[in-house]
DNA sequence: TACATAATTGAAAGCGCTTTGGATGCCATT
DNA sequence: AATGGCATCCAAAGCGCTTTCAATTATGTA
């Protein structure tokens, strides 16, 4: 069933019955419910493809996934997906996502671009210097970035969670409890919330006249088996640390695995705090230590996304072109005071 | 940049350079090598509506993603799209992810199967008499189911893992150690595999003349926090299960620390089998107890759907209707003999 | 040399929709 | 009765591509 099927079946144009269906004024009020009413009947839905090519719209956000056969697929890419949809599909919008390798990923977002498959583009797992900015700015679409390009001029439109003024707060905190030896385990090392939540920490302790060592750093995918990895290591440093700072809770779960295997008690021997995405799958609260996070969000900050794309492609603004969501800081039993050092 | 321009850049007409583009045989060499040529300095990408408007196909397969403003998104959801991507990005195609409300879900796929948007039609979260069984037959648009509908004549095409096997297996393990109290930590209740699974254990248990009650068994989203909060009341029931079936690692690492939290040892006083997607997120073999599991990769079968549907498309079969794969039974640290009853 | 044949290329129709630029009929005004 | 305005409706162009059918040129054969 398509457009001329429908105009000729209602004995109408097919000029009427698309206005009809588009809400548009000239028509009559009485046509357009024998046309709605048809609709209902027959089951027509308008071809998206032809309506995009007549209008250059068609209700959809590109994104492109990361993907490889030996790339690790990521637990927050789904929980965005989930937020941008929970948005999109009020709009009756929906997405193309395309999937290419990692080091393909500006050429296919220019692709996704041209193709002429979307209306926006949403763009995340920002890097410092990240090289799709200057591509997106020359595109002429709107677009929005989830995170920001650590060293690039702030002249495109983000949102952001305030990873420096999260990790530094953290390591404030931690440093009111007397914690003197730090560690941070973090994301993958380009990726520009794990440059900003570095910078918090090592902010934070350079107040106080302190550092944060190399080997008092990791850097990994944000995985149980890392922060298990990662945790060890550091309990195996001649100086142990006693205030711990991790970017995910899915990486906390394994470092609280280190530490109790070591014997060693969450809370009073070893402090942590970990950034929490609010994960359906992971509740800080509910761990057996529950743990003091920095909370923001995944979610709710693609919904905010999707709210501001949908926006600018309906001309439904003026949006803002740059947020910055502050993080809570929430502290649970997994932070105490430093342990009183036995060399002391 | 379109054909047009293109071709009178070329000084060729539409059809020499379209034909150019899509490797007919019946243009000049010379020619080819020149509108290729042309392509890389202009940048020009065919416009994809254009394409699928005028030929049908568009290198796009489509699935519709469940999700609400409570709904609580799945890791299983991500971890599939990375299969489906890691074989989708060869074939340069892409994905149309159509966001509905869970209740929508068979109106929705009608709406993407219609929408002219994509060629073929991924499905999964099957339930029992899944109700978009007839209407995607209805379709006559190519698609794979992931999992099966219990209920349902098995005519369409699927691609399954052997769940009531997997867990008639691993309760025959844990039979063979000499458990008796058995408890199921299941998936929802309606979901297809959750009945299977349920299914194995139940008549694994029959062959000994014992039966799963209904309060060692729980439905429930397959998250950490479910997991402690199960195995919390399986702990507290007056014959305290020993051998505990888990749908999930996600769900078991909640179950665990309930474990650990009673003051029980897991592979001791509590053997646990779970079944392992094989998330990234999650690696059993590096628990603290290291997980017995039941295997079966997530992503392999999102990369073989992929492989069925695009080959589907292109016509590149014949590719088998029905596919059933096995799972491995991986026995690690967590299952062990039946403890010795202090009452016996 | 003349003619069939193969190799290349192009003009134009069509995919299903939106939208511009009229038509048409009806009513109130003059 | 002639005019203008309004409410409705429609024919046709156009979005950018593929593909059918036809035209043109080059090649080989008798």
């Amino acid at each position: 069933m398509n457009l001329k099927q429908l105009s000729e079946l209602l004995g109408l144009s097919q000029t009427t019955v698309s206005r009809a269906l588009n809400g548009y004024p000239e028509v009559n009020e009485a046509t357009r419910e024998r046309v709605l009413q048809a609709v209902k009947e027959t089951g027509y839905r308008p071809n998206k493809a032809a309506q995009r090519l007549a209008t250059g719209k068609a209700g959809s956000i590109g994104l492109v996934m990361p993907t490889a056969p030996g790339h690790q697929s990521d637990v927050h890419f789904g929980e965005f997906l989930a937020g941008l949809g929970e948005e999109a599909v009020r709009h009756d919008f929906h997405f193309v996502i395309m999937p290419a390798d990692p080091d393909d990923e500006v050429a296919a977002l220019r692709r996704l671009a041209i193709s002429g498959n979307v209306d926006a583009l949403f763009v995340a797992y920002m890097r410092g210097h990240d090289p799709r900015l200057p591509m997106l700015k020359s595109l002429s679409m709107p677009y929005v970035v989830h995170g920001r390009s650590f060293g690039a001029e702030p002249d495109y439109p983000y949102l952001d969670i305030d990873n420096e003024g999260a990790f530094y707060d953290a390591t404030r905190l931690l440093l009111q409890l007397g914690h003197t030896r730090f560690a941070l385990m973090n994301g993958p090392t380009h990726l520009d919330f794990a440059i900003r939540r570095r910078n918090g920490v090592i902010s934070a302790l350079a107040e106080r006249g302190l550092t944060l060592e190399e080997d008092c750093m990791s850097h990994a995918l944000m995985t149980d088996e890392q922060g298990l990895l990662a945790m060890e290591r550091f309990l195996q440093l001649p100086q142990r640390p006693t205030a711990i700072l991790c970017s995910s809770t899915v990486m906390a779960l394994g470092a609280i695995r280190a530490v109790n295997q070591a014997g060693l008690r969450l809370g009073e021997d070893i402090s942590l705090i970990a950034h929490d995405d609010v994960l359906p799958l992971l509740k800080p609260e509910s761990f057996s230590v529950p743990l003091t996070t920095t909370r923001s969000s995944l979610r709710a900050a693609g919904a905010r996304i999707a709210q501001r794309l949908i926006g600018t492609v309906k001309q439904a603004g003026p949006f803002p072109e740059q947020e910055l969501w502050k993080t809570e800081l929430i502290v649970r039993a997994s932070t105490g005071p430093a342990p009183q050092s036995h060399e002391a």
